[in-house]
DNA sequence: TTGTGAGTATACCGACCGGTATGTTTACCT
DNA sequence: AGGTAAACATACCGGTCGGTATACTCACAA
């Protein structure tokens, strides 16, 4: 994955790319046809398939990108720790403002896998990378604050952290993510994380 | 609500609503035409118009369908415990059976949130209303059992019980209900829970 | 027996869908 | 100066969408 692999966008293919994870996001991917995403990106039809080839292809750069923007988000919160157990901190913290700041209408992988029906969907493929990824980042984290049973500690995080984002979309909870955090925090403890 | 208020369905409403079930959680609600829900339901276009007005009202009845299949699921589980800590611990039951057997697409309330991107489709309240009734339920759970803080406590809970949701759907963690079980559990000890 | 509600069959509406075709213009690189 | 990639504009394709209109059959109940 190197710069070499990812090759630079054409200013155009890259309106069409941000027009395109705002309007799929919150508008929903079924609901958004793709002469308005080309309106709004201020570019022809024609322009968008000469880029992307399909709609398909075109979800898949979405999610891809929406995913690379959290990543990014998360990453600057776990700069700032280092313990296990602070670093399980910062990612409810990161989800806490991730989610005041970009997320108004819930994960964007939940909803694409609700949307994307069809099983051969390769949009599909990112959203459980996406859910893989933190899946193992939290059992991770669990193992090396020399928690017993990690794996079940990982995914009971994982899962406050999914719940959290569910609650406060569809239930409205504002502090979600920081009742998730003190659970995880306890639930640390009482597997003697460090 | 008594049951002069719900009038009885015709045969043919019946077998619409139960295909619209079906239909509308495996394939997703935009997904689905009316047209085929008619073929599938051996009536005509005009029958499901003349039953259900619109589009939008019968996604509302599914929504409120699959809603009530779920609430008899967990009574039948809810009765069999007594003490509130039990009764946690039977709705996690409940939820492993749910998905074990009904929910091999996640929860259709947060799926169709995330396809009614709408504000004003009436669909969204159903959620709503689901979400909030299981966020009350083990607010009420946490109190009954003595926990000092149940409110926290509650919706981490719901955390827990949603997050086992999308961990099974997504990530395909086939034992997430009982991981979920385990730490719900823990966090009750935590809270000081009888 | 006569009306009424339920359902059938078929045809249609305008709007939009994802995707393609043809051809033109702009701008930068060698 | 010439070539090439990028973007333009426009018009079109077959198909599906939610929803409506018309006219018919059937069963049952007053």
């Amino acid at each position: 994955m190197t710069s070499s692999g990812t090759r630079p966008m054409t200013p155009a293919a890259r309106r069409v790319l941000d027009v395109a994870t705002e309007l799929f996001y919150t508008r929903g991917i079924n609901t958004v046809g793709m002469e308005l995403v080309a309106e709004r990106a201020g570019v022809t039809k024609k322009t968008i398939y000469d880029r992307f080839g399909s709609k398909q292809q075109l979800v898949v750069q979405y999610l891809r990108a929406r995913d690379a923007r959290w990543r990014e988000h998360l990453d600057a919160y776990l700069g700032r720790a280092d313990a296990p157990r602070a670093r399980v901190a910062a990612t409810f913290e990161a989800l806490d403002d991730w989610m005041g700041a970009e997320n108004p209408r819930g994960c964007a992988m939940v909803n694409a896998y609700a949307e994307l029906s069809d099983p051969e969907h390769p949009g599909r493929a990112v959203a459980e990378d996406q859910k893989r990824g933190l899946r193992d980042l939290y059992a991770d984290l669990a193992a090396r604050a020399g928690a017993d049973d990690p794996a079940a500690l990982g995914d009971a995080l994982a899962m406050l952290h999914e719940g959290a984002v569910v609650a406060r979309n569809v239930t409205g909870v504002a502090d979600a993510a920081r009742t998730a955090r003190a659970a995880a925090d306890a639930l640390m403890t009482v597997h003697g994380a460090a």
